[in-house]
RNA sequence: GCCGAAGUGGCGGAAUUGGUAGACGCGCCAGACUCAAAAUCUGGUGGACCUUGCGUCCGUGAGAGUUCGAUUCUCUCCUUCGGCACCA
């Protein structure tokens, strides 16, 4: 063992030795229980950032701990390698995006390999490579066939800062999830999966996953937005033609129906200029129809936003009253929800209410409050909670809770209507205006329209000898090469789809692809998956709470409905660790700082520019903008990955945030160091003695203090790790024993001291070791030991070591602590409260008064009422 | 506005089932080593008070409640963070 801890040597070694005897890579073994641990992977942007580290740190244990308790661990790595970063990287460094890709999946790859994580390299994949998404293609067609992905014209969200559509999960406030940029309104042809069949399913399912985070789960029930309600149709007063007599709405307030007074149309509801053509209100409609198409979705999203809206000049007809209302169209109805029509109830919805207020619309109270009646002319707000019906006919007098159900039934007896639920999820359009990402294997033909790309001529290549475009247009659709083609049904000229796939289609299904990353009959092989999924543990960020997470429940359905798979949710268990956070330094004239960009003078930080004194701004997550990043390479380099990853697992438990602190970092280093010193120190005198075995009985004082302590510290650790993955409290543990460990100073070196020690200094190197594997390596090597100490099981305690002949009682006087004492761990209760009660102290607290109540909780505590 | 999570020393965080609040680490203070410094090691470190004791009182965002006993359970409120936000 060398005198000095020196990371980047021993680091270095144990990686080669790990890759040279390739003891990370898996295959099959039916005899033995798998353990599939995955982390999120990364989009290859040329390095690795903290939040990386983190979470395959967090990872890395857990594989490494499972590893060692005998499953049989599948823990991959590759690559998310299509999306737009390429694309505009390459236009800035004139290169192609391919080979930015490729060029940093090697650099990450290096920067992973230096952390020490113990993945099976040999089942890397990316994403972008044809052998991948030629069955994402596959899947595509065979989902065309069961019309489970489909064509249509629809509006769709529209960035014009990324040229290309998203989907609305990737909008986030009217914004551009990538960009932030305003989110547009345009019509297009798209291609969809639908995902709304699935609805219900994947509701039902969130309730099923015991190993999903709360948070998680409620941020996708929402997302899936359920409502349970009718669709009511309202006949229209005077129908243009046979086509169109009626306009279906949905509502979950169906009780009210009575109280509708005028019905609103979303701007691009087709009826909206069919109804208005040739009345005197065409024209103001059309104009506010354009102008509304012009509208920022990022506008309807501010708290400011105006509702306006225009009569279109018809009416039509409530079905229950009979009475002739207006039609309006008006720019808060939205035509994705519903059926892009509601029946407004200004009496008891809050934005109907504000709308019929601002255009002199009528209000009728058909719900009132018990107690009191309402009056349209002076109400405030609409009345939104629960009463009895009026104004309603037959059903007056009525609780509202019970007119729910009953006016849904009678609209079905009378034929006008339907029980029926609402979803706020839409289908997912897959369409992407992009170059960088797996193209959509269709073609059209002027002839036989809409054709599938046969299946033995897959993949359909993404050619890479393409010139990218200024301003980032994607190049496919001037390429003739691809573009034109032939029509696979009748041999003439036809064009391939130019759109290529979303990205989150690739990694709605990559782990499966791990399982048989060089599978060539199909997306995987069957017999890898039947043995490794689903995913035991998933780790990642929050981020992806909805976008990813929701798609791969998604597209593992499909998956199933074409027989492919057998289960139905692809992730046991998630962990969504938190963000790694640090301070934000800046000036007030140069923004915010790097750490370089910063004199120190000794009282007060300031700009090395302009001298202004440095405001500490507050902690948020780490990102370029704000310049308050840490390069894991700087770390590397000064530290080495197990401090590093030691770091990131002391400073919170993985679900909370992280608060990056140098001195943190430091302080773990220290501790490695003192283990290492200690080590040096005592290796020699325990290296040719065996670590205890025997009975603790034959042990005394500070000897068996140590002995019980080591065995404490495997129970701790191990419930720490496996329970709750709070590595936190399992190094802290290890440093208190390590602590026990520096202040041991036996009376004399009987062999039984020494052994007892050599059972601390191996014990500890194994606990360490999925933490910082390399420094764990280098102590057992020290110890004596050939091999690896991956070959070794996790230790267990034993019963007898753990046991104490001595117990701390506390007792408290009226719940507060007042004295503490030990006994025998045989004393019995009666006896323990004896002695509470005769307690010196005790008494004095106790004085004269009388003993009301004495509590005792067994081995713990004694607490006297009086 | 709605939903959810969190709030504990100077700081990051412990306290797993209602039972010794502050483990472990950082920082700080004192001491040892040193010509000196760094590194390292040892000790101390929630607040207030005094009679300096194995002392008393206060103390887990605020207020109430349940309980012999509450950081932990219930209610109200405050703050911070996250998600959703015209979803009919």
């Amino acid at each position: 063992m060398e005198q000095r801890y020196d990371p980047r040597k021993i680091e270095a070694k144990w990686q080669k030795y790990w890759e040279d005897n390739d003891l990370f890579a898996v295959k099959e073994e039916p005899g033995k229980q798998k353990y599939y641990l995955l982390e999120m992977f990364p989009y290859p942007s040329g390095k690795i950032h903290m939040g990386h580290v983190r979470n395959y740190t967090i990872g890395d244990v857990v594989a490494r701990y499972k590893r060692m308790r005998g499953f049989n661990v599948l823990h991959p790595m590759g690559w998310d390698a299509f999306g737009m970063p390429a694309e505009n990287a390459a236009i800035a460094n004139d290169t192609h995006p391919a080979k930015w890709t490729y060029d940093n999946i090697d650099a990450m790859r290096a920067q992973l390999k230096q952390m020490g994580f113990s993945y099976d390299w040999s089942r890397e994949l990316a994403t972008c490579r044809p052998e991948y998404y030629r069955w994402e293609q596959w899947l595509f067609l065979k989902m065309y066939e069961k019309e489970m992905a489909y064509r249509r014209e629809s509006f769709v969200n529209w960035c014009e800062s990324c040229l290309t559509v998203l989907a609305n999960e990737q909008v986030e406030a009217g914004m551009c999830w990538r960009c932030g940029q305003p989110v547009r309104q345009k019509k297009l042809w798209q291609w969809f999966f639908r995902v709304t069949d699935y609805a219900e399913d994947l509701l039902l399912y969130s309730d099923r996953l015991p190993g999903w985070p709360e948070k998680v789960i409620t941020m996708q029930k929402n997302w899936i937005g359920k409502s349970i309600g009718a669709e009511i149709r309202f006949p229209i007063a005077s129908p243009v033609d046979k086509d169109d007599t009626e306009i279906p709405v949905f509502t979950t307030r169906q009780d009210t129906v009575c109280g509708a007074t005028f019905m609103v149309l979303a701007p691009e509801h087709p009826l909206v200029m069919k109804l208005s053509r040739g009345t005197a209100q065409e024209a103001e409609t059309s104009g506010f129809v354009e102008r509304m198409a012009l509208q920022d979705r990022s506008a309807k999203s501010l708290e400011s936003f105006e509702k306006e809206g225009v009569y279109i000049g018809a009416d039509c007809i409530n079905p229950l009253t009979g009475k002739k209302i207006p039609i309006y169209t008006a720019n808060f109805a939205l035509m994705e929800y519903g059926t892009g029509a509601v029946m407004s109830v200004p009496a008891h919805d809050q934005r109907d209410f504000e709308f019929a207020r601002k255009y002199g619309l009528e209000i009728v109270v058909v719900v009132s409050p018990p107690g009191q009646s309402l009056d349209p002319a002076t109400m405030q707000e609409a009345f939104t909670g629960e009463g009895v019906m009026v104004n309603s006919g037959m059903f007056d007098g009525m609780p509202n809770t019970r007119a729910l159900d009953e006016i849904a039934r009678h609209l079905e007896q009378s034929n006008l209507g339907k029980k029926t639920v609402s979803f706020r999820l839409r289908d997912w359009g897959i369409s992407r205006q992009r170059y960088w990402g797996a193209p959509i294997p269709m073609i059209h033909c002027n002839r036989c329209g809409i054709v599938p790309v046969p299946e033995n001529d897959l993949p359909v290549l993404l050619p890479e000898d393409v010139e990218m475009l200024p301003g980032g247009k994607s190049p496919l659709p001037s390429l003739e090469a691809f573009v034109e083609t032939s029509c696979p049904d009748c041999g003439g000229a036809a064009h391939r789809e130019t759109d290529t796939m979303d990205t989150f289609v690739e990694s709605s299904w990559y782990f499966e692809r791990y399982c048989s990353p060089g599978y060539d009959r199909g997306m995987f092989d069957p017999a890898a998956v039947a043995y490794w999924m689903p995913v035991d543990q998933y780790i990642g960020g929050v981020e992806h709470a909805i976008l990813h997470l929701l798609y791969s429940r998604y597209y593992t359905r499909v998956l199933r409905e074409m027989g492919l798979v057998d289960f139905k949710e692809p992730f046991t268990r998630l962990l969504t660790q938190g963000m790694v956070c640090k301070e934000t330094l800046s000036c007030p004239e140069h923004g915010f700082l790097l750490p370089d960009e910063i004199k120190d003078d000794g009282e007060v930080r300031r700009c090395i520019k302009c001298g202004h004194q440095v405001t500490v701004g507050r902690i948020e997550k780490m990102s370029k903008s704000k310049k308050n990043v840490v390069d894991p390479n700087v770390l590397l380099d000064k530290y080495g990955a197990d401090t590093t990853r030691l770091f990131c697992l002391f400073a919170a438990p993985p679900e909370r945030d992280l608060e990056w602190s140098e001195q943190g970092v430091d302080g773990g280093y220290r501790f490695l160091n003192r283990v290492w010193r200690f080590y040096t120190d005592w290796v020699r005198r325990v290296a040719s003695v065996k670590a205890f075995s025997g009975s603790p009985e034959s042990l005394d004082g500070a000897v068996k203090e140590l002995y019980r302590k080591t065995h404490q510290t495997i129970v701790k650790v191990t419930d720490d790790i496996e329970q709750r993955f709070h590595f936190n409290t399992a190094i802290s543990a290890v440093m208190e024993m390590f602590n026990h460990m520096s202040g041991f100073e036996p009376d004399d070196a009987m062999e039984d001291t020494l052994m007892v020690m050599r059972c601390a200094m191996d014990n500890m190197a194994l606990l360490l070791s999925p933490i910082v594997p390399h420094f764990a390596e280098e102590l057992w090597l020290a110890l004596g030991n050939t091999t690896s100490i991956l070959e070794l099981p996790w230790p267990t305690a034993s019963d007898s070591a753990l046991e104490k002949e001595e117990l701390l009682i506390v007792v408290q006087v009226n719940g507060k602590l007042r004295s503490r004492f030990s006994v025998n761990a045989d004393t019995d209760d009666e006896t323990v409260k004896e002695k509470a009660l005769a307690d010196e102290r005790i008494q004095k607290f106790i004085s004269d008064r009388p003993i009301k109540k004495v509590i005792l909780v067994k081995n713990k505590l004694v607490n006297i009422v009086v």
